[in-house]
DNA sequence: CATAGAAGTCGGGTATTATA
DNA sequence: TATAATACCCGACTTCTATG
């Protein structure tokens, strides 16, 4: 079951909030009399080797018979999970010491199965209840009028808050506004200082816009973005960038060879709004949406 | 007409293949 | 052999389109 994007819901009391953790979504399974569990992610692939750390579980859960949903977080030093630090684990079936350096948390934050019963059609907050009295570690649920959980997500540097319905029961796999994931998104603007051709349907027209803003030594590279335009959009900054065309990179320092291959350059004239999550260590704006132009806005006013 | 899926995009990562 | 390029993985998002 997967959440819809939205604001927070304006009838509190039919709601509980949880935080929004920022890693990979994953299943447990756990039988009776089986000393181990069985973890799987929203692809049904088959997660168990990969987090060893999981394995406890099996422990504080046994003579039961549990099916979790949870999310699977590296949290970093400062205590923030830390996509980027979970990277380094996704791909390793068999992370011998680098389950070490790089530990992982299951945080369970759904009960789907309980002994022979399903629940899908039990209500969240009774799922939940069920939950709790299972004893083991699980994140926290709070009411759904305490709002400033948003802002103090925000402050904490988390990603977000999730509103869920208490009567809402679970759809496996589908999409539903009985939750509603409220991100913290931050906006700001941004000079184009290129383009990627697009493929497929974009074929002939702009793929991705290549942004930039300026530093002490002229224009930085701060990452490019794909996405959140409409059809028409794309067309008519196509039209807007062809006159701005030039043979030179107008960043001051180099893009990535990667970035740069293939991208066309444009005079750094045009501005837009971007929607974004966090700026990533290498400096760009991570998960970029695009607004739109900002024509009322003066490049050289677009600073670092 | 609503919804689910496909297709495009992003960042950051690993693993494999190609090339200098 | 070492580096570069490619392909694919995970997460995300939006828009378009096929389907019921």
């Amino acid at each position: 079951m997967l959440a819809v994007p939205g604001a927070l819901p304006t009838d509190g009391s039919r709601y509980a909030l949880e935080i929004k953790w920022d890693g990979i979504r994953a299943i447990v399974y756990k039988d009776y009399q089986d000393p181990q569990v069985r973890i799987t992610g929203r692809h049904a692939a088959d997660y168990t080797s990969r987090y060893p750390e999981v394995a406890g579980l099996a422990v504080d859960l046994a003579g039961h018979r549990v099916v979790l949903d949870g999310e699977l977080v590296a949290f970093d030093r400062t205590g923030r999970p830390a996509f980027q630090r979970l990277q380094r684990r996704m791909h390793v079936t068999d992370p011998g010491r680098l389950a070490e350096f790089v530990p992982v948390t299951y945080l369970p934050f759904d009960l789907l199965h309980l002994d022979g019963y399903d629940l899908f059609d039990v209500p969240y907050l009774d799922r939940r209840d069920l939950l709790e009295r299972l004893g083991i570690d699980i994140p926290p649920r709070f009411p759904g009028d305490a709002t400033e959980l948003l802002t103090i997500s925000r402050e904490q540097g988390l990603e977000g808050v999730i509103a869920k319905r208490l009567d809402s029961p679970y759809r496996p796999g589908r999409r539903s506004d009985w939750w509603i994931k409220v991100k913290n998104l931050d906006t700001r603007d941004v000079v184009i200082g290129g383009w990627r051709p697009g493929r497929g349907r974009r074929a002939g027209g702009v793929g991705s816009l290549l942004m930039g803003a300026f530093g002490g030594r002229g224009l930085v590279y701060v990452g490019h973005v794909g996405t959140g335009f409409t059809d028409a959009a794309l067309n008519d900054l196509h039209a807007r960038l062809a006159p701005l065309e030039t043979e030179e990179s107008p960043f001051a320092v180099p893009v990535p060879p990667e970035i740069a291959r293939g991208s066309r350059w444009v005079r750094p004239e045009l501005v837009g709004e971007v929607a974004f999550t966090v700026w990533t260590e290498e400096r760009r704006l991570r998960n970029a949406v695009w607004r739109g132009l900002r024509p009322d806005k003066v490049p050289a006013e677009v600073i670092v």
